[in-house]
RNA sequence: GUGGCUAUAGCUCAGUUGGUUAGAGUGCCAGGUUGUGGCCCUGGAGGUCGAGGGUUCAAGUCCCUCUAGCCACCCCA
């Protein structure tokens, strides 16, 4: 067809994909809401350089995957990749500042970034998060996870792991990144291609190689939780007791490394099993108690995840569509439609959904109509009704019918919509 | 950003070794029933065969480029 076709990787969200997506999101916000977080919501674009410091130089985000413009104004401005970095930084530039730490706040909304679409991939995907910002005791990290694992769990998501991995801080890592660069000069020569690139770019990445896994080289490979500081081994066994304690099952994953740069500490994924291998990860998200800095503002702690709604919404079952109409009014031609029109009006008004159908097709195809758009009841209004006064009431579910006085019909209304709904209840 | 597979009606798909006006099912609209819906019957609309170029007497079919989707990398949500 010619005409204009959406960009690459974007979707229009139909009726039911988007009930689908609404009601993921409303469940993880009842459920964050019960945390005691409290939802924000900051600009879809930023200064490109939050995003440049933040989320960092090397990282493929940053170095690939951006929407980056000028303004009118020749400012630099970017697409929200991600949402802790934006947080992060209103908190700083808001009366957040002074509440009682941590403050804890949820998020939700589009995120842009330049990739290469695929199945669960988007360039323009919706995420929901949440961050805790002033906390630094890791039962904080688990109480995170625990709310993304009690949201998954309300929406009846299963086959789903938890990885859990600790990345060390800035005094830990760097011993760590040492001793891997030591275990992998010998035979760097040997590496392939895309794996020296990793370790001359960023060493914890190399993790993530497949080729590496597959020769057992990574078996061998020196692990973060042998290097970590007394205080990192403190918190990440903290951790652990505290999803312990939550009930809530985990696998630490010596090769969970994230791809962007302010995560310390605690990291963790969770997976689906039935999602593409590759994009398998509904949600992700760790502790970044350097970010802050990063950003120009004081130290600050924090920890948090974001998910990608579009993959849980895959995996979730079906939701109803909200707002359907219950109710039709027909006009039946010949008559004149200004009846019907006044009534659909009135109806609205009276707090009901009605779908009005006075065009000029007759009344066999706006039956045909009514039925097929999921109404209950059908009120037609044709000449004998114009001159009776009276509208004609259809239940479409039994073919029954009567007729009743136009005035005061929305109480028959009410009265045939709320007895529907007993007997469907009763048949099901 | 790399490699591979794919692209025909709104949707799901046929279309022979290149050979006349490109089909089916479903959906949509209308009629059968001029005021009564789910079934049935009849008819209709809807395609520049993803886009552009090339080969050929002739291209939906073969070749090239582009675009888009999917898969595997990469990476993440």
């Amino acid at each position: 067809m010619a005409g204009i076709s959406r960009p690459r990787g974007t979707e229009d969200l139909l009726p039911e994909p988007l009930a689908r997506l609404k009601r993921v999101l409303a469940a993880g916000l009842q459920v964050a809401a019960a945390h005691g977080y409290r939802q924000i919501e900051t600009p879809i674009f930023e200064s490109t350089d939050l995003f440049v410091r933040g989320v960092g130089e090397a990282t493929d985000v940053v170095t690939r995957e951006m929407y980056t413009f000028p303004d009118r104004g020749g400012r630099s401005l970017t697409l929200r990749p991600e949402g802790t970095a934006p947080v992060v930084r209103a908190f700083w530039e808001s009366p957040l500042r002074q509440e009682p730490l941590p403050v804890r706040v949820s998020y939700a909304g589009p995120m842009f970034r330049y990739d290469r679409p695929g199945k669960g991939r988007y360039r323009q995907f919706h995420q929901f998060g949440v961050e805790v910002l002033g906390e630094s005791e890791p039962e904080v990290d688990a109480e995170v996870i625990g709310l993304a694992w009690r949201w998954l769990e309300r929406l009846g998501i299963s086959g789903t792991s938890l990885q859990l991995n600790s990345l060390g801080d800035r005094e830990c890592r760097p011993t760590y990144r040492a001793a891997l660069l030591e275990f992998f000069e010998p035979q760097m020569a040997a590496l392939p291609e895309l794996d020296r690139e990793r370790l001359r770019r960023n060493p914890l990445r190399v993790l993530d190689s497949k080729e590496l896994a597959d020769d057992g080289l990574l078996d061998r490979a020196p692990r973060t939780i042998d290097y970590l500081c007394s205080e990192c081994r403190a918190a990440f066994d903290r951790v652990q007791e505290a999803l312990s304690a939550l009930g809530i099952p985990f696998a630490v994953n010596h090769r969970l490394v994230r791809g962007l740069d302010y995560y310390a500490r605690t990291a963790f994924e969770v997976w689906h099993q039935e999602l593409a291998g590759a994009q398998n990860a509904l949600f992700g998200g760790g502790r970044y108690d350097g970010l802050s800095e990063l950003l120009g503002y004081p130290p600050l702690p924090g920890v948090g995840f974001a998910a990608g709604l579009e993959r849980v919404a895959m995996i979730s079952a079906p939701a109803p569509e909200p707002g359907r109409p219950e109710v039709a009014v027909l006009s039946a031609p010949p008559a004149d439609s200004k009846a019907a029109v006044a009534l659909a009006d009135r109806l609205r008004r009276a707090g009901l959904s009605v779908l009005l159908d006075a065009g000029a097709r007759g009344l066999r195809g706006k039956l045909s109509f009514a039925e097929r758009s999921g109404v209950r009841l059908a009120l037609i209004l044709g000449e004998s009704e114009l001159r009776a006064r009276t509208v004609t009431i259809r239940r479409m579910a039994g073919r029954t019918q009567e007729s009743l006085p136009l005035e005061g019909v929305e109480g028959r209304i009410r009265e045939l919509l709320s007895s529907a709904e007993l007997a469907e209840e009763g048949a099901s």
